[in-house]
DNA sequence: CTGATACTTAGCGCAAGAGCTAACTATCGT
DNA sequence: ACGATAGTTAGCTCTTGCGCTAAGTATCAG
């Protein structure tokens, strides 16, 4: 296990989820995709404060989406790609959960189809 | 387009993240994968309130992750398979950047092992 | 040693998330 | 018609998220 905190899965899951929910976050991802960055860097194209900046590299960290170490005054990220392994692991478990099931669900629709919806 | 209210594909990611974000909503998810279920056999094994956990089921739907139906006093709760696929094309996507990148990212970390770590 | 650079910390403000109770509406069963 | 059942709405609380400014620390460049 490498996991230091050692969360469990469910709340690990809720730091994961939540760390993705934001658009500035995501966007850092896809930068450090393409390879480790600095603070500024990544902060750069966002209009934004820095230290407001840094609560999401915080988020991101903490969530263990990205590595972080700094030398000398220069912090550079990157991220962890084994860490998203976790959100493939839910999807495919639910979508085992999924299996056979088509029919039925599909079968619900259609009926849906045929009513009124009252809100 | 069969997306209604027309929203970008990232503010649909942040709804859909957010809602997965949720352990109880994560749980509603995994009943609704078995098939549909109405409101009160989706809350019976949550200790909540019933209006709490009616706006986690909101929540769900209007993330699209859900799609619910009343019929007389009992409203019924599916999963909505297709909307989960805007997270896999995400993480796709992702992983997309990522490709041929290895080698670089892994000489990162290589690196960083050999030197003192400061927080 | 001094100024610039690259974060960092502290603290504030507003909006949202997640839970609760109380009270209301709309069926359904008899 | 009545009570029970299944949701629903309103409104309050507490915490967290996400942005800001101001001020501080730690290199690095000269």
């Amino acid at each position: 296990m490498i996991v230091s905190h050692m969360e469990n899965y469910s709340t690990q899951l809720n730091d994961i989820f939540q760390a993705l929910a934001d658009p500035t976050r995501r966007a850092v991802l896809s930068r450090l995709g393409k390879g480790p960055a600095s603070i500024s860097d990544l902060a750069d194209p966002f209009d934004m404060a820095l230290p407001s900046f840094l609560k999401h590299i915080h988020f991101l960290e903490s969530s263990g989406l990205i590595q972080t170490r700094k030398q000398g005054r220069v912090r550079t990220c990157v991220i962890k790609k084994e860490r998203l392994a976790a959100v493939d692991a839910w999807l495919s478990e639910q979508r085992a959960l999924w299996e056979d099931r088509t029919d039925r669900l599909e079968q619900f629709v259609t009926d849906a189809d045929k009513k009124e919806r009252q809100e």
